[in-house]
DNA sequence: GCTTAACCTGGACGC
DNA sequence: GCGTCCAGGTTAAGC
């Protein structure tokens, strides 16, 4: 039995017991608009639809004898108790459990991540946000990132009206139409910098394709989805590959970045210390991971890259 | 096939 | 206060 005392709202919450760490999950650097009050509750847009979400902090902590505590809090707005949408988003239906015990076989120094993001996933993101959003990814540090989607967000998208007073203003990301026409210099007074006209490029890009194009990737196998990215100005291989596996279900892809070639290097591919990022590389480490951690190797290298990306930020400080 | 520079910007850091 | 470096990359030119 659940003993937790989730905030008093002006709405009824809706509890799962489902293997999920929130915290984890969405600073994880997958997407760039969740935020949260001052009463910890997470606020985030996924279509038109706002979520809260709310998870006393530290999954577990509060365990007293042996029994562990996950109770997440959720709700939707404006239409209430959209449990589709929740379980869709953050993935409910992957087995956590079984695959940190595959992963732990292959790469026992996954063991330590695996514990300490017990419950972290991947999120389904709508597939609009998460291509533009991962555009301004490009030589950036995740808070710029963050500022910049959020001003794209407020300045072009809909705000979404809530039946209370909420702590945040909340918008619907911009839609194609919206992109397409938008102002280079606004972009560029947002902090989007040289990414500004790539942006309306790709825009105009994507509303000159078939209609539900970009969603369609979905569907496609990773290498013709990969291969329809990369094939856009401004879309690099690890850009695309971010957009595999945050929206695309592409569960097997690993997004070669700085942290990631440092880990490939520190666990198993030693032979590539001081090399370049060249297309040969990026290819040899994601290949690599694919190998070892099988058809959910983008999990996998989420949680060391969260890992990775801590001890580089504790360090820092 | 690899290396390099340019592209924006703000925060961290050293002086 | 100021200069330099760096940050979840991509592209094109030069070798």
């Amino acid at each position: 039995m659940l003993q937790f005392s989730p905030p008093k709202m002006p709405f009824d919450w809706n509890v799962s017991e489902a293997l999920l760490h929130v915290g984890a999950t969405l600073t994880s650097g997958q997407s760039f608009r969740w935020r949260q009050d001052e009463r910890e509750i997470w606020w985030g847009v996924v279509d038109a639809c706002v979520l809260a979400v709310w998870q006393e902090q530290g999954i577990g902590d509060r365990g007293q004898g042996t029994e562990e505590k996950t109770g997440v809090f959720w709700q939707t707005f404006p239409e209430p108790n959209r449990s589709d949408i929740f379980a869709d988003y953050f993935r409910l239906d992957v087995p956590l459990e079984a695959l940190y015990q595959e992963w732990t076989e292959q790469e026992p120094e996954i063991e330590e991540a695996t514990r300490a993001f017990r419950g972290m996933r991947l999120l389904r993101q709508p597939v609009r946000e998460c291509f533009f959003g991962f555009q301004c990814a490009t030589c950036n540090t995740v808070v710029k990132i963050e500022r910049s989607v959020r001003a794209l967000a407020a300045r072009y998208g809909d705000e979404i009206s809530l039946p209370f007073d909420a702590p945040f203003v909340l918008h619907q990301f911009p839609t194609v139409e919206r992109l397409a026409t938008a102002d280079e210099a606004v972009l560029r007074a947002d902090l989007w910098g040289y990414r500004a006209p790539r942006v309306i490029a790709l825009a105009q890009h994507i509303l000159s394709r078939e209609p539900n194009w970009l969603a369609s990737l979905r569907s496609r196998s990773y290498s013709e989805a990969h291969a329809e990215l990369t094939a856009l100005h401004g879309i690099g291989a690890k850009i695309a590959d971010c957009i595999c596996l945050f929206c695309l279900d592409k569960d097997a892809v690993t997004p070669v970045d700085t942290h990631i070639r440092q880990i490939a290097v520190r666990l198993f591919a030693p032979q590539l210390s001081g090399k370049s990022l060249t297309p040969k590389v990026y290819a040899e480490i994601s290949e690599a991971f694919a190998s070892r951690f099988g058809a959910f190797a983008g999990w996998a290298q989420q949680y060391l890259f969260f890992a990775e990306l801590r001890r580089a930020t504790f360090f820092k400080k």
